[in-house]
DNA sequence: TGCGATCATATCGCGCGCGATTTATTTTCA
DNA sequence: TGAAAATAAATCGCGCGCGATATGATCGCA
């Protein structure tokens, strides 16, 4: 018995792709009034929490390296939202810290948040599970990427 | 009654970024063997299952527009795996369609998504269920960014 | 018929993601 | 102790996504 070919739509990956590309159109608008990308919003979010990150701390959180974090790190730098400094003890590691000006962000990425999940049209209790159905399907993915 | 600032873990936003990362990592070495990135399997995946469409069906098909579409369309055409000609009747459309070479990758895809859906661990059941939540994720998101 | 509006695609610049490699520092252990 | 291995970050180049804009073709309508 033969299978039609699979379409995109058919596709779990293609779901995941286009609904990325779907959230970052959602942000984009409200970001970029406080002068921020997606990712570089997630970092914030990652210091918000917890301040003072290395570079491969974040990159460890975010699923990101070092050739994708450094310049990020470095534009955000730039427009004064965090600081990179060099650890004392340890002249490879980078430190990645907030700025007053990035703190004062928070209230307003709060809001943003609140919309977004608005726009998902989910309940919490929805949204929460799909969130970790998602995660989880990430990890399993991510364990049999490991060994090519 | 005050909350924890959200965390990255705590946002589907971010469950969603990850995982079409993690995606995108487990099939570029399968697709970089077929000379393919990941979007160009899309659009091949696409006219596999109905050949000859053109630029703005595809965009509609796949969320991207010509800004997008028209460089990786030329890419694809200098690797032989397209033709673009412009319609008779309207110059200002062009259709995209495949080369024989790309009708013979087919069969190795469909290999590949082989992989990728035991890569998963979920059953087809359940796979296609969370696709389709998805799915639906994306469309209300998009509704809601329409009217910024 | 002609001219402004609309439409399809293309061009440009910027910020990611990431493979490949490099640089600089620290660790290991003979 | 000192040379090789390991580690953290940085650099480089390429292919997306997309905002902004341009180009060229077609349509609508006076």
């Amino acid at each position: 018995m033969k299978h039609t070919p699979l379409g995109t739509q058919d596709l779990i990956c293609f779901a995941l792709y286009s609904a990325t590309n779907a959230m970052t159109r959602l942000y984009r608008p409200m970001l970029s009034k406080l002068g921020l990308t997606y990712p570089q919003y997630l970092v914030l979010v990652s210091l918000w929490n917890r301040d003072g990150k290395t570079v491969g701390q974040l990159g460890q959180e975010l699923g990101l390296e070092s050739n994708t974090l450094t310049p990020l790190l470095k534009r955000m730098a730039e427009a004064g939202l965090v600081t990179r400094e060099r650890s004392e003890h340890d002249e490879r590691v980078v430190t990645v810290s907030l700025t007053e000006k990035a703190m004062a962000l928070q209230a307003q990425a709060a809001e943003i948040m609140g919309c977004v999940f608005d726009a998902t049209g989910l309940s919490l209790t929805d949204a929460k599970a799909l969130r970790d159905t998602i995660f989880e399907l990430r990890d399993t993915i991510q364990d049999r990427t490991a060994q090519d």
